[in-house]
RNA sequence: GGUCGGGUGGCCGAGUGGCUAGGCAGAGCUCUGCAAAAGCUCGUACAGCGGUUCGAAUCCGCUCUCGACCUCCA
């Protein structure tokens, strides 16, 4: 495909993204509520639309993501206690809401830096956008569609429904829904089960808590991203992303809103990432076996063997496409991690092979080399799909290596097809993958002084044929976790585990 | 119960009618003072049963099985 083509939940099939303005394109992706630590689940879509986000920008698009931060508590629904999530955790833990907001909020980003995702253009929150999200309300229910009852507000589904494709985007029928949710004990205020609320009053214990036309409450769960997007990306934009369980019934209820607010639906393209299981099931909260990102950075967690680097992780995340659903297992990640070390020492290997001059000796191998790096864009544009842009440098791999090795000729390659390989790797797996090194270069490298001082002394050993000088440094820099390897052309380098 | 999506070699995971996925692990070999690294070679998979077809992992039907959503959830 020389075009991209994604897949849009919404139409359940391919499309060729087509921008409505064109040069410019305009991504929502529904962010975390900073009411506690990130977990691998919520790595994924991070990781998967900084992919799209960079891919984008790397077509050529003028980009602008928006990512919220959602620090206003959404309220319970029927059968839970009335409370804010943020509120009942701040008075449990002593802090001020806002605190607990500033410290998971600081916890997010610094994951995210390590996962060297891009930074969104914009991060608005849910509590900086009050007034938006009132001023779409009132508007909602202007044209009728929304009700107030005892200070709270809700949404009509069922008027909705009578003249729009309410559940379209997940799949849902609202007669079905309607039957299916029966009534819980106490009075509802909700004219049907199927509404949802768009502000809700704010019970007396409720920390968190604005002044509407309505009295003191807070914002019903969906409105911030559609007051969001539409401020920021126009009531008409191009993609909007998060994770599949999100489909119903936020996305739902967003375009809902937004079609009654606008006169239109908000979104052209809608995407949803899969899940990462673990043992099968779900990553979450609610099934109690979710891996919060820190313990993975660290390796603390009961389930870990190990600490996984967070270049691993979004390695282990882009090796699978977005819409399946990826398991988590010691076994997985650490098969990542080798294949990732594979993979960026080649890179290195590649970017430290002296250019090439002549037209190639070994025509088949260009032709097959220039065919790979071709590939990969067709692969990016067939609905990004980063699976198979790393399988193809998986097989470029053993050619650069065998370039250095001799096992290929050094002018086997003519200078085009070099610079091409070139400019593939650095393009798919840094500026679009976003890969980095494991270990950041050291500006003062000290040890790299000491490491020249050890590796010069066995190669004197080495050139004695003093096997026993030569072996021990080489054995006791192992049991230190740096490893030692001795390469064709007399040259030493090294790796630290 | 309803809706939807899966079941691929030891493990993870691409792929949707004929053409190599890839990674990790494993086996053999080459290189090497010995290693390591690297390179080469190898396994031959598509839940089961029918059907369509010249040909199916890929389409259709049934069965078994797992999961997601229907409640907060990335």
């Amino acid at each position: 495909m020389s075009e991209l083509h994604l897949y849009n939940s919404y139409s359940r099939q391919k499309e060729k993204f087509e921008p409505i303005v064109a040069g410019y394109a305009g991504m929502y992706v529904c962010g975390p509520t900073v009411n506690g630590e990130s977990h691998l689940g919520h790595a994924r879509p991070y990781v998967t639309f900084d992919v799209v986000h960079r891919y984008l920008k790397h077509l050529g698009y003028k980009v602008r993501y928006v990512r919220n931060i959602t620090d206003a508590g959404h309220f319970e629904e029927e059968g839970r206690t009335d409370s804010d999530r943020i509120g009942e955790k701040a008075q449990l833990e002593k802090l001020e809401p806002m605190e607990l907001v500033h410290k998971y909020t600081g916890i997010f980003h610094h994951c995210m830096r390590l996962f060297n995702n891009l930074s969104p253009s914009i991060e608005p929150t849910a509590t900086g956008h009050i007034i938006e999200q009132i001023g779409m309300i009132e508007k909602i229910m202007q044209e009728g569609y929304a009700y107030e009852v005892n200070g709270s507000v809700y949404f009509d589904v069922k008027k909705y429904a009578q003249h729009y494709p309410y559940g379209k985007l997940s799949g849902r029928v609202i007669d079905e829904l309607l039957e299916t949710t029966r009534d819980l004990e106490g009075q509802d205020e909700k004219r049907n089960k199927v509404d949802f609320a768009l502000w809700k009053k704010a019970p007396p214990q409720h920390i968190q808590r604005w002044q509407s036309p309505w009295g003191e409450g807070f914002p019903g769960w969906h409105i911030e991203c559609s007051a969001m997007s539409a401020k920021y990306l126009g009531d008409a934009f191009d993609i909007h992303g998060g994770g599949m369980d999100l489909q119903f019934p936020h996305h739902e209820s967003e375009i809902a809103q937004s079609t009654i607010a606008h006169g239109h639906p908000p979104v052209r393209y809608w995407m949803h990432n899969n899940m990462i299981t673990i043992n099968g099931k779900k990553m979450g909260r609610s099934y109690n076996n979710i891996i919060k990102l820190t313990e993975l950075f660290s390796g603390n967690h009961p389930l870990l063997e190990q600490a996984y680097h967070p270049m691993v992780v979004r390695f282990y995340i882009l090796q699978t496409h977005y819409r399946s659903t990826l398991d988590f297992s010691n076994e997985a990640l650490q098969a990542s991690e080798k294949a990732l070390k594979r993979l960026w020492d080649s890179y290195e290997v590649l970017n430290n092979l002296p250019e090439a001059s002549g037209k190639g000796s070994d025509e088949a191998l260009n032709l097959q080399v220039i065919g790979f790096c071709h590939e990969c864009a067709d692969f990016m544009n067939d609905d990004f799909n980063t699976a198979k842009v790393i399988a193809n440098l998986f097989e470029l791999a053993p050619v650069i290596n065998s370039i250095k090795g001799g096992q290929i000729a050094r002018n086997a390659l003519s200078a085009d097809t070099l610079q091409l390989l070139k400019q593939t790797f650095k393009t798919y797996l840094e500026e679009v993958l976003g890969m980095q090194p494991l270990q950041a270069a050291q500006a003062d490298d000290k040890l790299g002084k000491v490491m020249s001082v050890l590796i010069d002394l066995r190669k004197d050993a080495r050139t004695r044929k003093d096997w026993a000088t030569s072996d021990l440094i080489r054995n006791q820099l192992a049991a230190a976790g740096i490893l030692l390897k001795d390469e064709k052309d007399g040259g030493m380098s090294y790796t630290m585990e």
